[in-house]
DNA sequence: TTGTTGAATCAAAGCGCTTAGATATTGGGC
DNA sequence: GCCCAATATCTAAGCGCTTTGATTCAACAA
């Protein structure tokens, strides 16, 4: 444990100068076979790790790339199940609660997969960042002072942090955001999304009363909404109810959803801006006693894997969130070898995903 | 994008000298308040951010701890699937293949869960990396010139290779190998896990032809094997049949099974090494038309969340998968403060988990 | 006034590596 | 045996920060 040899230690060992020691690890065809292996055996003997913190000095540049994996779950406005060793019993598919949800990866844990796994294939590494509601700036701040290039999720981070930031690194930020327009995006078709979506409801289904319904503020929900009333409007229909967004928290769309069953004048179909809004809202209406897709259909938007297991299953629109993380870290990499290029916006394709929820398939 | 501001820039720009820039952000407390405020300005204005690899390389740390998050999924035992779009359909809950696991997250994602968690809690830096066959080496070198600790999972490294790396920075393992005995531990009670479980099938259900399955080589397997032996023996039995362990690969496992079936001598339980391996074993009985529970029970270890869902729903000993996590950070940060403690293995509570797959609930 | 003390600031020496440019070595071709 | 080009190695100057010990300064007691 004592402080590790260093390229000193072992160029005496190998009776070379420092500069053969750095050349044996980062440009091995310079250096004679023969002068290499000892430097090899050397470092190998002495337990040579080579420390990256000197390395990035040295060439102004860490070699990492960094996530900022903010947890949309610890924000207040989210329950955060305390960890233990609860849940034994057999899942209900019938009904997710919240607290369920946490069992499955969501969209941004599949996103956060998508960049692990492309920085492994390349041999990359990767720093992740956790929010922590309290000092995120600093943390943040941190994270950009060991990184070369940053992602980050939209929502996470104050647009004048980032701005900063990438003054010094490149930024990538998942969705679109009508802020931030200098730095690069990784994003999907979310009217294209709707639309199809909601055609389907219309045509297929041929339903006529549907409303729109979650989301927290995001461009992404934005868009969503507005391409939800421009379908209905491009075919001579208004929203059957005020729809409901953004919808705050958890607790706001149970609200809605129940005073809608009170009433008793419940829409053709429920739309909702992501999943996780669906399955509240299947929750809910369970709660109420309302079977879907019979009195009511719903449909969600992302693909997340909780939405194949709930009963009824979600109709949804996916995004490629594996491949959206992957493009993150392409974007980063390019973006450090053309620092000029102009702000990229990738839009990967999205797909329309029918289960059982909106009354296609057999319960 | 052009190199950033450094502490000579704001020391500059604030008036002051660069040890009274560094003293800011260090430690404030020494620095006169309105210099302080001058000092933040400049850095504010210029955006400046510090930079870790030169504080690195002052301090001789780095700051930030690692985890090496090796993807069991990846190796070439496993399958990997594709990346893609795929996956519309509603998830049977009857059958879940090896592909759909992947929905879920698995134990080590779990693991990982907990450190990520902990980490940001306490506002430490964590670097992930990830196992890729091919460099694994190096690319485990490379994060261990990052980090001031790291925390591996078992299998995942070899033995000399981690050897090397602990001479420089403190290692934590996960699980308890005989190997490595110098390192710090987490592990759980393997041996009264599975007695617990194997009492459970003899007492409770009466049953008295059981058989182990599955597991790779581990210590950790071995001792669930040698318990399940130890506790047989204790009431006078013999394993059913010959108990397959290790057991090589998926499909190896449905091999066995397969030919069980064929046998026609199926035992009264198959008592499973890991969740993933019961799983399996649900799998390849499901496709032979094999009953669960009523022909043959089956139990898991681990607890993962896939094991809720499928159907039967499986009986399992659950380990404290993000409380592992969690105690391999505080494990590397008490080492670092005491360098020279004796190696220490923190041994975590497990739970029985009765669910329906050893008959206990109605499926 | 002078001396003393404590607080605030600074100068300067690294930390371990990379890499340009200088130097040594080698091997042909004559 | 000599010269030159190519190859291999080395020297030395940073990279941006932290931190020790020195210095300056202000305030106050004697």
């Amino acid at each position: 444990m004592a402080k590790g040899p260093t390229v000193y230690h072992v160029a005496e060992r190998a009776g070379v100068s420092i500069a053969t020691v750095s050349f044996t690890f980062r440009q091995p065809e310079k250096v004679k076979a023969s002068t290499r292996e000892a430097v090899l055996a050397a470092a190998e003997a002495l337990g040579y790790v080579p420390s990256a913190s000197a390395r990035g000095l040295a060439r102004g540049r860490t070699g990492a790339l960094g996530l900022f994996a903010y947890d949309y779950l610890l924000d207040p406005a989210h329950g955060r199940r305390e960890e233990g060793l609860a849940d034994p019993d057999p899942l209900s598919t019938e009904s997710l609660g919240n607290e369920d949800l946490r069992l499955f990866p969501l969209y941004v844990d599949e996103v956060q997969r998508g960049v692990e796994l492309e920085c492994w294939r390349r041999g990359q590494a990767l720093f992740v960042g956790g929010g922590n509601p309290e000092n995120n700036e600093a943390v943040l701040s941190d994270i950009a002072g060991r990184v070369d290039g940053l992602a980050v999720f939209p929502r996470s981070v104050p647009s004048e942090v980032l701005a900063r930031i990438a003054r010094r690194i490149p930024v990538v930020e998942v969705s679109e955001s009508e802020l931030n327009r200098d730095l690069d995006h990784v994003t999907v078709d979310n009217a294209s999304g709707i639309r199809a979506m909601t055609e389907h409801l219309l045509s297929e289904h041929g339903m006529t009363r549907l409303m729109f319904l979650g989301g927290m503020p995001s461009s992404d929900n934005d868009q969503r909404l507005r391409a939800f009333l421009g379908t209905l409007h491009d075919s001579g229909l208004s929203p059957a109810n005020e729809s409901k967004y953004p919808c705050g928290s958890d607790e706001g769309i149970a609200e809605v959803v129940a005073s809608l069953c009170n009433d008793g004048n419940l829409p053709d179909a429920i739309v909702c801006a992501t999943d996780q809004d669906a399955l509240m809202v299947l929750d809910s209406l369970a709660a109420a006693g309302i079977s879907v897709p019979t009195e009511v259909a719903v449909t969600g938007f992302d693909g997340i894997a909780a939405g194949r297991v709930v009963r009824p299953s979600l109709t949804t629109v996916r995004q490629p969130m594996e491949q959206m993380g992957r493009t993150l870290v392409r974007l980063l990499l390019e973006r450090l070898d053309h620092p000029e290029k102009p702000p990229a916006a990738v839009r990967l394709p999205i797909r329309l995903v029918v289960r059982e929820s909106c009354g296609c398939k057999a319960g």
